[in-house]
DNA sequence: CGAAGGATTTTCT
DNA sequence: GAAAATCCTTCGT
């Protein structure tokens, strides 16, 4: 199922409704066991934060749609535009479980040793689906990347964001959903400060 | 097993 | 010019 109108609502409730989502690219499935929630305003976390910009324009329209950005030089994350047009949020995609093309997810994380590791993070997330940049903007409904929601929720916990800098770091913002116990879920933690800046 | 450093380029100030 | 919603390798315990 696709409800966009569920997806109309702000990011933080939309968030544990994707987990146990699958989401489809490029011949590979993915359910998802980790996201996170982000806001336009009120949240210095996002990229939204200081108003609209060539990169996060897609943010601020219709809800439903993958909103892709470059990060760290080398990675590529990809989100969910939740919120009416006008009002931007979003929910990051952070881990998932690769469950239809595994073959194809494991040539293009080479890196990889275990099919746990193959969607464990958001930039292998992204790669594991062979979404890039040029994605940003498709329709899940009916683009070439597909979001099919469960039909029913699932129990999650809830915590901390990891990896963001500044304000929007703290523990303040407790906007991380995740399923329980699942192997796929990120191991990664708050990184002390980086040196090279 | 945990901690730390380096890579690399798009985007905005 | 500086920072960034990260990942991988290497080093130390």
């Amino acid at each position: 199922m696709f409800d966009r109108a569920l997806l109309a609502r702000p990011s933080v409730e939309v968030a544990p409704l994707l987990l146990g989502a699958i989401i489809t690219a490029n011949d590979v499935s993915v359910r998802l066991t980790e996201v996170e929630a982000y806001l336009g305003a009120d949240d210095p976390g996002s990229h939204a934060f200081r108003g609209q910009t060539g990169r996060n324009g897609v943010m601020f329209g219709e809800p439903g749609h993958l909103y892709t950005y470059f990060t760290y030089g080398m990675h590529v994350c990809a989100n969910v535009v939740c919120s009416p047009v006008g009002t931007a949020s979003g929910v990051l995609l952070r881990a998932g479980e690769v469950i239809d093309g595994v073959e194809l997810a494991r040539m293009r994380r080479t890196t990889t040793r275990s099919d746990a590791d193959l969607a464990r993070g958001p930039a292998r997330l992204v790669v594991a689906l062979g979404i890039t940049l040029a994605d940003g903007g498709t329709d899940l409904e009916s683009g070439h990347v597909r979001l099919e929601m469960a039909s029913k929720s699932v129990a999650f916990e809830q915590g901390a964001r990891t990896g963001v800098s500044g304000a929007g770091g703290s523990s303040h913002f407790p906007w991380r959903f995740w399923i329980p116990g699942d192997p796929t879920v990120s191991p990664y933690k708050a990184h002390a400060p980086k040196k090279r800046r």
